[in-house]
DNA sequence: TTGCAATTGATAATGAATATCAATTAAATC
DNA sequence: GATTTAATTGATATTCATTATCAATTGCAA
């Protein structure tokens, strides 16, 4: 047999989808009991994991962090606050086609490159003090 | 006072910088034994953590992998081998000014973007089977 | 060479992620 | 609808990378 649909995997995908946010699986965790309080932590786990590898979320690693998800699957960016550890959605750049970065990637090391993610560091909207009035 | 400058850092930080490759911890202090058996794995750990934050080395943050440490400090991107887990440096192409995508984002976004890191996925040249002759 | 705080080595503790396992359940087959 | 079977679940134990702790050591300034 093949995968099967549960209950909890539509709920863990749909509530991840909801978010504006990067969760961690505590986070959504925590998030999902609201409504549903006998998940187990355990499927959450093992559901991202799940819909990782079918391509269907993203997970991001982030240096010094736990693992976060991502319930788009367009290309993308991030960008990883250093002060309060955010992770925000950046919209990639019409003109940067991925492609020929591929090509060349290809061409000059021999990897078969099949998709790429830019995280950008620095200090979000939020953490950066407001100007003196 | 401030830092100090003990035998252990520069053991570790000029074994770093050999490596062609990007090692964890773990390899790393494999390898530092070879030369100094007394070493401790925590002042590794400890070390790699302080120049990282210093930003004289570069900690690399790979899914489903434990962390791993860059001894280049140039603006570069890393290929990540799906298969084999092995991460490659990848030279950045001239005219990929990140400056005019960090204006972008400030503009856009409001955040004040200060560095950044490009990985692509894919399959390595070592790992990819060879044409049948 | 003295004083002191940073560092080290050894080891315990933490915590994210995974493994285990009996009970449950989705879905194919009758 | 009933049966069958393997995937899934919830609960919990386990693993293991990383960090904290602490007494002993050591770099460095005075």
């Amino acid at each position: 047999m093949g995968e099967r649909n549960t209950v909890q995997k539509q709920i863990i995908l749909d509530t991840l989808k909801r978010f504006d946010a990067h969760p961690s699986v505590d986070e959504l965790h925590a998030e999902i009991k609201k409504s549903h309080p006998a998940i187990s932590k355990a499927t959450v786990y093992r559901n991202l994991k799940q819909l990782a590898e079918k391509g269907v979320v993203m997970q991001i690693a982030v240096a010094n962090d736990v693992a976060r998800y991502d319930g788009g699957t367009d290309f993308h960016h991030h960008f990883i606050c250093d002060v309060c550890g955010g992770v925000y959605d950046i919209d990639a750049e019409r003109g940067e086609a991925p492609a020929d970065s591929y090509a060349r990637i290809q061409k000059k090391y021999g990897f078969a490159v099949e998709r790429s993610m830019t995280s950008f560091f620095g200090m979000c909207a939020a953490c950066r003090v407001p100007l003196t009035p």
